[in-house]
RNA sequence: GACCCUAUCGUCCAGCGGUUAGGACACCGCCCUUUCACGGCGGAUACACGGGUUCGAAUCCCGUUAGGGUCGCCA
């Protein structure tokens, strides 16, 4: 009844992956999936002067890097190759001279038109329903040129001509084409092809609703990349930028996406994006992070800062205490100078806790109780404190304060007990006795 | 300008003729707490406007307004 499905992305080479086009990429993929059907990369070319290896390069990237794997296409080959425009040459020839045949072509000037039928034409859209275009009238639909004088292609020809070589069956593209679906139409029908089906998205708008190009935070995927996002919380927050599985669920399995995922059900609204609440989502695939996976998608941080962590062993631990204050993973570095390295600087915070009267006092007897401590333990060390803290007929955080301060130089930072059982006894103590020949005076 | 799409908290997403209009991000307050966070509890904030249809409209229809898109020998 109806056939396998074959969707395609077909992206431009121009040297970025823009996040509207890799959501394209992606409801396309997820239509494939859920369909068991076939996702096909195309790559228009026909732009020569900004086709190069690296800008198609950059496709790959994003797309591997958001997980959309292509079943036909570039490095992976299928039936119904080339899969680059400007390899097809021979194709659009064919097809360009059965329209030249059959009269549906004029010369302009030394450009082809294609010769559009003067009537009502009616695009049947998965998202946006039905939508009516006249063509009536000519000055408001003039002929459209379909092959340049110097005899290269145009877009609306070559994209159609190759979704009817690839046999796509469902073209999910951005809403910028919805007006040129009826043109498209025209040109299936004198080429007596049955169209495919279409649905077009909305755009991606900024959080203030201007449209979101190139230079705009967030549009590019290589931004993420860079940025240290988990590409599996992009991805799905890109899902919910006009999908969603209608039950307020936010962090979603990709099975769990494919499954649901249905065209139709897409939002008809353009949606605009909120990078804080794609922050929030990669937060929440950080703290599902198990250590290892967690270490892993951090270590790039922590070397490009120079943090001589000497082995992953003696980084772990550090990690596991560290990593539930970590929001972004480039942030990652700024937690740790203080664990490897003696010559950390005392934050103006820091330092006003041990100037404040008695702060001292109460750090050398902190430092005291530490050094007979029978067991190095976060338990102990906090049995410890509190113990002093009573004795002496003051709050535990008249000595957390200082202590945090003369061992981390910060004012802020994970649970103090943790802190100083993975710091150790030796540099515990050595860091109390210095803060205290530093600050006394 | 013409044509097309769209319109629920600031943002994203629910809601499809009868709901105290729900959830999330962000924001504010309180609690927890050694700091910052986390977490818990609570709060403020929305159906763009005007007409219809209907016993009854966020939900259906028509206008207006606003935003977006397309009108290329760009893709």
């Amino acid at each position: 009844m109806s056939l396998p499905v074959r969707v395609r992305f077909a992206p431009s080479p121009t040297g970025y992956l823009h996040v509207g086009g890799a959501r394209t990429a992606l409801f396309n993929w997820l239509y494939a999936r859920h369909t068991g059907g076939k996702f096909i990369l195309r790559v228009e070319d026909t732009d020569k002067a900004r086709n190069t290896a690296e800008a198609v390069q950059v496709i790959y990237d994003g797309m591997r890097w958001l997980g959309l794997d292509w079943d036909e296409g570039p490095l992976v080959g299928g039936d119904c190759g080339p899969y680059f425009q400007s390899e097809r040459e021979a194709v659009y020839q064919r097809y360009f001279d059965k329209l030249k045949d059959a009269g549906f072509l004029y010369d302009d000037g030394g450009a082809w038109r294609f010769r559009f039928a003067r009537e009502l034409v009616e695009v049947d859209d998965m998202i946006c329903g039905k939508v009516p275009f006249d063509f009536r009238v000519l000055e408001i639909t003039p002929d459209m040129t379909i092959r340049r004088p110097d005899g290269s292609w145009i877009f609306h020809f070559v994209n159609v001509v190759d979704d009817i070589e690839m046999g796509i069956t469902h073209v999910i593209r951005g809403e910028d084409h919805l007006s040129n679906t009826p043109k498209h139409l025209q040109l299936y029908r004198a080429l007596g092809v049955e169209p495919p089906r279409f649905g077009h998205i909305p755009l991606i708008l900024n959080k203030d609703g201007s449209k979101m190009s190139k230079r705009d935070q967030g549009a590019s995927v290589a931004s993420y990349m860079e940025g240290g996002y988990v590409p599996a919380a992009v991805r799905n927050y890109l899902c919910l930028l006009g999908w969603s599985p209608k039950d307020d669920r936010e962090k979603l399995e990709l099975d769990e996406i494919v499954r649901l995922f249905e065209p139709s059900k897409i939002n008809r609204k353009a949606a605009q994006f909120d990078i804080e609440k794609c922050n929030w989502l990669n937060w929440q695939y950080l703290v599902a992070m198990s250590l290892d996976e967690f270490t892993d998608a951090a270590l790039p941080f922590i070397e490009k800062a120079g943090i001589l962590y000497g082995t992953r062993a003696a980084l772990l631990p550090v990690l596991a205490l560290v990593k539930e204050k970590i929001k972004q993973l480039p942030e990652t570095p700024n937690w740790l100078p203080y664990f490897f390295t003696e010559e950390f600087p005392f934050d103006p915070d820091a330092a006003e806790k041990l100037r404040k009267p008695g702060a001292l006092e109460t750090l050398a007897a902190l430092r005291d109780g530490y050094a007979s401590l029978p067991e190095w333990t976060a338990a102990a060390l906090e049995a410890k404190l509190k113990e002093l803290a009573t004795a002496r007929g003051v709050k535990a955080g008249e000595l957390v304060h200082p202590a945090r301060a003369a061992v981390s130089g910060r004012s802020v930072g994970p649970s103090l007990y943790h802190m100083l059982e993975v710091l150790g006894r030796e540099r515990v103590l050595a860091r109390m006795a210095g803060a205290w020949e530093q600050f006394a005076q």
